[in-house]
DNA sequence: GAGCACTGC
């Protein structure tokens, strides 16, 4: 093995956090720091009485690094080195180096909030800044401070954000690790080009004529994109003249590519051959691709974000941060010296895009985050002042108040209630969780626990259509249709048919279901009913209702169960058409999502009501997910938005006015415009996209 | 009759 650069600052590293409770690690790409920082701290017996933990943001990150590390050590895996993620816990008593998601490291705070069982705790790739890393530095602070004998905190950054991180951990010591990356040279453009598509064309033809061999990796926004551009080099490849330059095999890589089709990129190519991978973000972190020496990146990414004061989602494209643009970047300077093609001026990069990215706690729904925050029941902690390294807006933590309130889980002060603490040990969006314990009360937990299990899969069931297969009319003519009211239903009614195959993978592929997905959905299901035992303290009948041999007509229990709760995703259809209105503080028009399997009655009409499991708006505001639900049982929610009073939720503490002045975080100017378009119109999003379509030459 | 970047418990 080659020697890392961080071996050499091992008595450095280690003299500082003997000294201090809290490091901050800035460690660049190749330094070793994912697998030699718990080495290092286990042979100065650190793990000796208590374990080391370190986080990471992904599954298979956990997974190959604890692979690594066991390797290294010369131990069996899940022995004095393991791992922990969602099913499956390679540990055991003698574990003393042990690799988790974030994710499930909250799970364990939930049960253990001291985390007592551990004496270090490295939170690895927090620049990524993902909700659960955010959530968990706000936690160690709050640690670090109570446990000061006994507990060391690492934190990994990025160089951009290194002091940020320090500053918010009590000005604790930074320590910068160098990396193994291979120079890469960057190019600029000399102004953006009018067509991304275009100019990636362009770009990618000129290396492969010209410069030696090496792989190239081109960053695109999205599905469409990725494969028109596939579809224009393989023709301008075609094209050149034979035995003027060496072949090439283009490879598209995106999030919906069958799993099957996603490792071809890991397949080394054939000799004198290049290979040019076209890619969305997916490459940029969560998939290594060995070989490239050349990056093209656009400069944009697709990003979703979540707008408070209209519970809106929408699907963005937005400039990428700085911090992406050298990840980007130096993909291209793993095996040797690279070059980086940026399709934009240094002076855009320099003035325009963002040191970071946006970090996920401002652009997600909080619902979930601040229910699990309330669970804690921390003394020491009030949620509306938590202390995050990027504190999200007081309106979007009011929104989760508000939520919050709607669906039971806290009372009219803002305290959690009963139903609340049950329902954050459910690994669910509240909505799905409420549902859950409302299901419980009318018999229909076994439904109620397949459609919560399939919502938790959904995006990874149906494979990707390409743009031919798009236009078959009924690409599942045998799978149910919810007797057409609605998503949810449908949803239960096709896990009860795979059910009653007795799980047969072949049944999934002949209905174009993906079997990861479906097995996933089984799994799920597996670890909720077994929460829903431990929570009802006696047994439950969880079984499918296919195997109870019950036949269900209306699905009027379970779609109660929903109504109560999604009471924050309601809508009323308006008077003499297909249009509705969500039922809230501000009510949205929006339409019934195409691809819904709601049906309209013999008169043309949809239900007066219906849930929504989430508005999207791309960019015209759809319902996704929508199930039919009855007047009666909405009345309850009605009376019940009359009796909310934020103030009182937010604990009644202050002024809101005067909390929203001070809970203001420095929102990036791009996102403010960007979320104050889905906001108050629909042009501006309009204009916006339009905007970006004319820049890519679509118009 | 329109479109969906990527994670995770």
């Amino acid at each position: 093995m080659a020697t890392l650069p961080i071996v050499q600052y091992e008595e450095k590293i280690i003299e500082t956090i003997e000294r201090n409770p809290v490091v901050v690690v800035i460690g660049e790409t190749g330094s070793g720091k994912s697998t030699q920082l718990s080495q290092m701290l286990y042979r100065r017996g650190y793990a000796d009485s208590a374990r080391i933990v370190v986080t990471q943001p992904r599954r298979v990150a956990a997974v190959t690094v604890a692979r690594r590390v066991a390797q290294e050590l010369g131990v069996q895996l899940g022995e004095e080195v393991g791992y922990a993620i969602r099913f499956e816990d390679r540990t055991s008593h003698r574990t003393r180096i042990k690799y988790l998601t974030d994710g499930v490291l909250l799970r364990e705070s939930l049960v253990n909030p001291e985390l007592n069982e551990y004496s270090v705790v490295i939170l690895d790739e927090a620049h990524e800044r993902s909700l659960n890393t955010d959530i968990l530095m706000g936690l160690m602070k709050r640690l670090a401070k109570i446990r000061t004998s006994n507990l060391k905190v690492l934190i990994t950054s990025a160089t951009l954000d290194g002091n940020k991180v320090s500053n918010f951990f009590r000005d604790c010591p930074v320590l910068t690790i160098p990396g193994k990356l291979y120079p890469v040279e960057i190019l600029y453009s000399k102004e953006r080009p009018s067509s991304y598509l275009e100019s990636s064309l362009k770009t990618a033809i000129d290396i492969h004529v010209r410069e030696p061999e090496g792989d190239v990796l081109i960053f695109m926004t999205g599905q469409d994109d990725i494969e028109k551009l596939v579809s224009k080099l393989e023709d301008k490849v075609r094209s050149l003249e034979e035995g003027s330059c060496m072949d090439a095999i283009i490879l598209p890589l995106h999030g919906s590519l069958p799993p099957e089709l996603q490792v071809r990129v890991f397949n080394p190519p054939p000799p004198s051959c290049r290979r040019i991978i076209v890619a969305t973000n997916i490459a940029e972190t969560s998939l290594t691709v060995d070989g490239v020496v050349y990056v093209i990146d656009s400069g944009y990414v697709k990003q979703r974000q979540y707008n408070p004061s209209t519970g809106m989602y929408s699907l963005d494209i937005v400039q990428i941060s700085k911090v992406q643009a050298n990840q980007r970047a130096g993909r291209a300077g793993r095996t040797r010296p690279g070059k980086c093609y940026r399709l934009y001026p240094s002076q855009v990069y320099n003035d325009e895009f963002l040191d970071v990215t946006v970090p996920e706690i401002q652009r997600s729904s909080l619902a979930g985050s601040v229910l699990y925050l309330k669970s804690l029941d921390l003394p020491d902690i009030d949620i509306l002042k938590f202390d995050f390294l990027d504190p999200p807006s007081s309106e979007s933590l009011q929104d989760a108040l508000k939520q919050l309130y709607l669906i039971d889980a806290i009372d009219e002060n803002g305290a959690i209630t009963s139903i609340g603490q049950k329902m954050a040990e459910l690994p669910l969006e509240p909505s799905l969780s409420r549902t859950l314990m409302e299901a419980n009360d009318y018999g229909c937990i076994p439904e109620a626990l397949t459609v919560a299990a399939m919502l938790s899969a959904e995006t990874t069931l149906l494979p990707a259509r390409s743009k031919t297969e798009k236009k078959r009319k009924h690409p599942e003519p045998n799978l149910p249709d919810g007797f057409g009211l609605g998503d949810h239903i449908q949803l239960l009614q096709i896990f009860e048919c795979w059910d009653q195959t007795d799980y047969d993978i072949g049944w999934c592929k002949d209905n174009g279901l993906q079997v990861r997905g479906m097995l996933f959905v089984r799994d799920v299901r597996k670890q909720l009913s077994q929460i829903m035992q431990k929570i009802a303290k006696g047994p439950l009948d969880i079984r499918s209702s296919r195997r109870r041999g019950e036949s269900r007509q209306d699905y009027r229990n379970l779609r109660k169960a929903l109504c109560v709760g999604y009471a924050n995703q309601l809508a009323e259809r308006k008077m003499h058409h297909n249009g509705y209105r969500t039922l809230g503080f501000q009510g949205q028009v929006v339409q019934v999502h195409p691809s819904s399997v709601l049906k309209a009655d013999d008169l043309g009409k949809f239900p007066d009501y219906v849930v929504y499991h989430e508005l999207i708006a791309t960019p015209r505001p759809y319902m996704r997910n929508v199930c039919s639900v009855e007047m009666r049982w909405v009345v309850p929610v009605i009376n019940k938005l009359k009796t909310l009073d934020v103030y009182k939720l937010s604990g009644g503490t202050g002024p809101v006015e005067e909390e929203t002045e001070r809970n203001v975080p420095d929102l990036p100017k791009k996102i403010v415009e960007v979320t104050a378009g889905v906001d108050d119109s629909e042009s501006r999003i309009q204009a916006a996209r339009e905007r970006f379509l004319a820049r890519k030459g679509k118009k």
